[in-house]
DNA sequence: TGTACATCAGTGAACGCGCGTTCACTGATGTAC
DNA sequence: TGTACATCAGTGAACGCGCGTTCACTGATGTAC
């Protein structure tokens, strides 16, 4: 046995999770332009060069916590089309809208360094991979609606714009704290369904 | 005379207007988070001390830079509202709809600072302010809009919220670069208009 | 018209700080034999 | 079961950098008389 089993070990464990979840702390506690390596290292309990190892740079460390976040929202969005399946295309799309709402409000850091950091998707192509799926389930919802006879006429790729502006919309209004004034501490997830039962209506 | 008259002079002439377009041109060239009142001071031509005297702090700058964008954005969605005041109020809806969207396109450095800087409306009252006339501009349009007898039994606040998601929303996705994988290079105006149209359809 | 003085606008040196990155290193772990 | 060795994971000192802020200062301008 080594000498002092509970002092903190040379070896973390699990280090790039540990510095990821720091990252998110950062974000929320002091915001986005606060994260750095040495702090997230001080958070994980590990010297300030660690974090080079296992992500290379400062970049390298936000786009893993980008590309965790990509794969949250997927999960997320994907569970609410599931469990809508027996449901109309409308059920399904509102479900995708109000997930995606839900998945900006539970992780507001993710969603800041998902869309504000400066990540270059064209750089990592994997989160640009994953953007693009999150996208193609959103286009397929529109899709399986125009299938039941929804939106006679129209382009698919403007009506997924259109539903990306309001649901990416009302979540960066929250995230943003953009909300109208004396709205701030309105209901939030009330004020959700409303705004997606609007933007799936019958034209 | 004094000597020199072609040397810099000792007084700038305009150095808060001056340094506010620098902040607009540090955040379209390399990005917000490199905003810094010694890069402004630089940009402008002043000792790194300057700012200092015209703002006070780093978040005195930033938080004109971001008065001065509720100014721009004011005034273009009255103008955008006023030229439509002889049509129907659908077609002010829109036009402020997209006056909103052109404003992000054309003055991305504004709302980045706008509504991704972290100012505090509650510190800066005169922005909260401004951001309340953008809002009551918004709602004004709703009332008119039911006046006419859209969106009967509707909450005219939860309309506003909705249509300020899709403004704000689609108006955040350019400015983010998250539009959709392969259409980034598409013609973002045209879609503006599409997404307003499908947006403000009677129901 | 001139002069004294107050105020405005900008300077430049200095301070301490946290940062990203590099690098030689060491402790811990795994593997081949 | 033991031993040698390779590799993995993290350390800590050092580097140079740009930053925000303060402060005594000076140059320029405006105003009262």
């Amino acid at each position: 046995m080594t000498a002092h089993p509970t002092e903190t070990p040379y070896h973390h464990g699990n280090l790039p999770d540990a510095l990821l979840a720091a990252v998110g702390a950062i974000v929320d506690e002091v915001g986005p332009a606060d994260v750095s390596l040495r702090e997230a290292a001080r958070r994980a309990g590990v010297s300030h060069s660690a974090p080079a190892y296992h992500f290379g740079d400062k970049e390298g460390m936000l786009s893993a916590y980008c590309h965790q976040g990509f794969g949250l929202l997927f999960r997320d969005m994907q569970s609410a089309y599931d469990a809508a399946l027996d449901g109309s295309a409308r059920e399904r799309m509102i479900a995708i809208g109000v997930a995606y709402a839900q998945f900006a409000m539970q992780n507001r850091s993710h969603f800041e360094v998902m869309f504000r950091s400066g990540i270059d998707k064209s750089i990592h192509h994997e989160i640009g991979e994953e953007s693009g799926q999150v996208f193609g389930l959103l286009l397929r919802v529109i899709r399986e609606r125009m299938d039941e006879g929804n939106y006679p006429g129209e382009d698919p790729m403007q009506l997924a714009v259109y539903f990306w502006s309001v649901a990416h919309g009302f979540a960066s209004i929250v995230v943003d704290g953009a909300m109208p004034p004396g709205l701030e501490g309105f209901d939030i997830l009330s004020y959700a369904s409303g705004v997606f039962d609007l933007a799936t209506r019958e034209v």
